[in-house]
DNA sequence: TCGCTGTTTAACACCTTCGTTAATTAACGT
DNA sequence: ACGTTAATTAACGAAGGTGTTAAACAGCGA
């Protein structure tokens, strides 16, 4: 059920190994090895990780010689953003008082 | 596997139809019922999409009488989106931009 | 070619998620 | 109390995610 790419996206955040993976490579590029380093799994569950971010477009990879070196290509966390701001006059204050201010400047247009 | 806030909230992200109610409810307050009716599943269905966007905490839901009226509370995605902000520089021009200024003044600073 | 290192694929187990229908609970109105 | 409306819980099945170990594949270097 759902093959949306945002849904992509957020499925593949909802995970805290892949989001630990994320913060590695914000770092450098990495070798599969290198990543899965820190992590007490194994190597193949580190591998699917990296599929998964493949496929929602949040690493790209490449292979030189025997190694595949991952890098972090974070343009789906602005779609990611994106669609989250539409939200944000739900929780930013700075939102809420501009809400305010043309509440204000409309409900001043209604009295003339 | 997980219950680590973070990876709650982007997990209930991570369903259109979740998503879809979201957006419903970014209009105003709706009962079960108003949320199911532009979907083509069945209320129980609905109903356990609600449980989740409640445990995420991106939902409060309320009773009067037999209706249960569910509101909106984005503030999570402020948490994810916070998180996200970490890797603004990886697609964000102005961010990048900033990024340079930020990296001249050191340098200048170094020479000193 | 052989062996070593790095990585992926295969096969399997387990648990969770998402949907369904049927039954249950809750509160209202008569 | 009874029937109706609103919503949830129960029970179940199909599908998919995550992890494991063992086997396979790829490229280097002697």
């Amino acid at each position: 059920m759902t093959t949306d790419r945002l849904s992509t996206i957020f499925a593949a955040l909802a995970d805290p190994t892949r989001r630990a993976i994320l913060a590695r490579l914000a770092e450098g590029d990495a070798t599969v090895n290198e990543l899965a380093e820190p992590f007490s799994i194994s190597l193949p569950a580190i591998s699917r990780h990296l599929k998964v971010l493949e496929h929602a477009g949040l690493i790209t990879r490449s292979r030189t010689a025997q190694w595949r070196s991952s890098s972090l290509r974070a343009e789906p966390l602005r779609e990611a953003t994106a669609w989250m701001d539409r939200y944000r006059r739900f929780w930013d204050e700075s939102f809420t008082r501009l809400d305010a201010h043309l509440q204000r400047i409309q409900s001043e247009e209604k009295k003339q």
